[in-house]
DNA sequence: GCCAACGTTGGC
DNA sequence: GCCAACGTTGGC
């Protein structure tokens, strides 16, 4: 089966691409909210390419490429009352979150602010374009990865 | 900083 | 189960 592709936001003064470039990898963790967290536990597999996307950032975009590199598991920070993820309904025995792990594979040569998703009609579908989509973790077409690859100075996904 | 949109909580 | 109140997200 072909390789599902994801947007994941974050919030580059809290954990920009740069971060995960710097890291290699990280366990995805702090999503508090179920369709975020069923997408990893239930379609998030390991080899699916990601497009980093910088929220509450001026200006906000696609900064690059991502991959999933392990399949979820128990998010610590559920567990950690000296976290502001922590949950007291949350047990090891019963976690409530869940974090797929992720790898750098990118930085795009050049940015792709969200004012440019916004006016291409190629991508007049895109989910993070519509008003009041606040999902972390969104779907997006092989089709529309393929053309924000380009706008990023890529050739194709790889 | 504002505020629209949306998700969650909790009283009933 | 309803829904008002509240909290969060995230663009602008």
């Amino acid at each position: 089966m072909e390789p599902q592709i994801w947007l994941m936001k974050s919030e580059p003064e809290v954990y920009s691409i740069e971060n995960l470039k710097r890291d290699k990898k990280t366990w995805w963790e702090g999503v508090r909210n179920y369709q975020a967290r069923n997408f990893m536990t239930q379609k998030m597999k390991v080899g699916d390419l990601i497009l980093f996307y910088h929220s509450n950032a001026e200006p906000s975009g696609v900064a690059g490429l991502a991959r999933v590199c392990g399949e979820a598991s128990p998010d610590k920070t559920q567990f950690d009352k000296a976290s502001e993820y922590f949950d007291p309904k949350s047990t090891p025995q019963k976690p409530n979150w869940f974090c797929v792990q992720v790898k750098f594979e990118k930085v795009f040569p050049s940015f792709v602010p969200l004012t440019t998703l916004k006016t291409d009609p190629r991508l007049q579908e895109l989910l993070v374009i519509k008003r009041g989509q606040r999902l972390s973790i969104q779907t997006v077409r092989l089709s529309e990865a393929q053309h924000i690859c380009r706008l990023g100075g890529l050739e194709d996904l790889r």
